[in-house]
DNA sequence: CGTTTTTGACCGGCGC
DNA sequence: GCGCCGGTCAAAAACG
């Protein structure tokens, strides 16, 4: 069983059932050797999100970030990093992105995704996200009450950063520790959708993951909330490591390469890691043209580019 | 025995 | 107001 695992960052516009595909990239000829085997084994993970998690519990904003690459929920542009990949998954229209070319590394593909929660506005429904349990304090409850909350202080929602992930696997390891806590059957899909929590305690970040019913091989990870905590298991210096260096490492312009949602937080984290808690209070109008500046301004994945593969695909040497 | 998964029921929002 | 639907709860079962 080999693991393909190759991320394909998307954009998950309303929490709904549907989701827009920002961008894809795909094509990746070579198979890589199965990662599954590899999850945990050698100081290595195969969490590509790993760096990315990490940013999350550093309080990443993701909406800014998504902004920042130029995908706002609207607009479905971003970089395209699609190559000519026969998925089956529609996207809008990539704006066809800049960049000639398309990174395509092989085992990884990449489009940024975005996210959705800030807060800034609501579009209506997704307000909808962690209710405050069951209403109790107002009295009974029909059968179960659950724990209390309080009803007064809603939960804001919380950012959302979506990806797809070619892989054989439904949940992917990304260091942290995750209970599953339900499961559904997906509308129009015959994967049913998993939900994932955060086992530490007082973390409580959320994680679905889905099978894309247009192509079974990918696998959609939606994660929500930032880890208040560090990653739980352990080497994840080293992936880390590598990722950041990779990051300070510029890479030689025009040469275009997939992009990792973990590099740009990498790259934005410094930027936005004040912003904790995503409530969007800042100017993002500010921050994402920031970011975005930024973005441009560096645009060197190059490093991660050779680097990013082998953590997908843990080739031993 | 402690932890995680399974699974049916329930909750709350939304559209009709 | 009703029904649909996504998300969550929690008891029971499964695991290690």
């Amino acid at each position: 069983m080999s693991d393909e695992h190759r991320d394909l960052y998307y954009h998950a516009p309303s929490h709904e059932d549907h989701y827009d595909i920002i961008d894809e990239a795909g094509g990746y000829n070579q198979e890589p050797p199965s990662i599954s085997s590899t999850y945990g084994s050698q100081g290595f993970d195969p969490s590509s999100y790993m760096s990315f998690t990490e940013c999350l519990h550093g309080s990443m904003d993701y909406n800014s970030l998504a902004k920042a690459f130029g995908m706002s929920p609207s607009s479905s542009e971003v970089f395209s990093s699609k190559q000519g990949n026969p998925k089956p998954v529609e996207i809008g229209d990539l704006g066809g992105g800049g960049n000639g070319e398309n990174p395509v590394t092989p085992n990884s593909s990449v489009s940024f995704s975005s996210s959705e929660a800030g807060g800034e506005e609501d579009s209506g429904k997704t307000k909808k996200e962690i209710p405050p349990k069951r209403s109790e304090d107002g009295g009974e409850c029909s059968k179960k009450e659950g724990k209390t909350k309080k009803k007064g202080e809603k939960r804001q929602k919380e950012p959302r950063f979506a990806f797809m992930t070619k892989s054989e696997v439904d949940h992917l390891e990304d260091g942290y520790r995750w209970r599953k806590y339900g499961q559904k059957a997906v509308k129009n899909s015959p994967y049913p959708r998993s939900y994932y929590r955060c086992t530490t305690q007082k973390c409580t970040v959320k994680k679905r993951v889905e099978r894309s019913y247009q192509d079974p091989s990918i696998v959609i990870t939606t994660y929500e909330g930032q880890h208040n905590h560090p990653i739980p298991a352990t080497l994840r210096g080293n992936a880390a490591a590598m990722f950041s260096h990779s990051m300070l490492t510029p890479a030689p312009m025009g040469t275009t390469r997939p992009t990792f949602p973990q590099d740009f937080l990498v790259q934005m984290a410094p930027h936005i890691s004040n912003q904790v808690g995503a409530n969007s209070m800042y100017p993002q109008s500010l921050n994402n043209q920031h970011l975005h500046h930024q973005y441009h301004q560096v645009p060197d994945y190059g490093l991660l580019q050779d680097i990013a593969p082998s953590m997908f695909f843990k080739q031993e040497p």
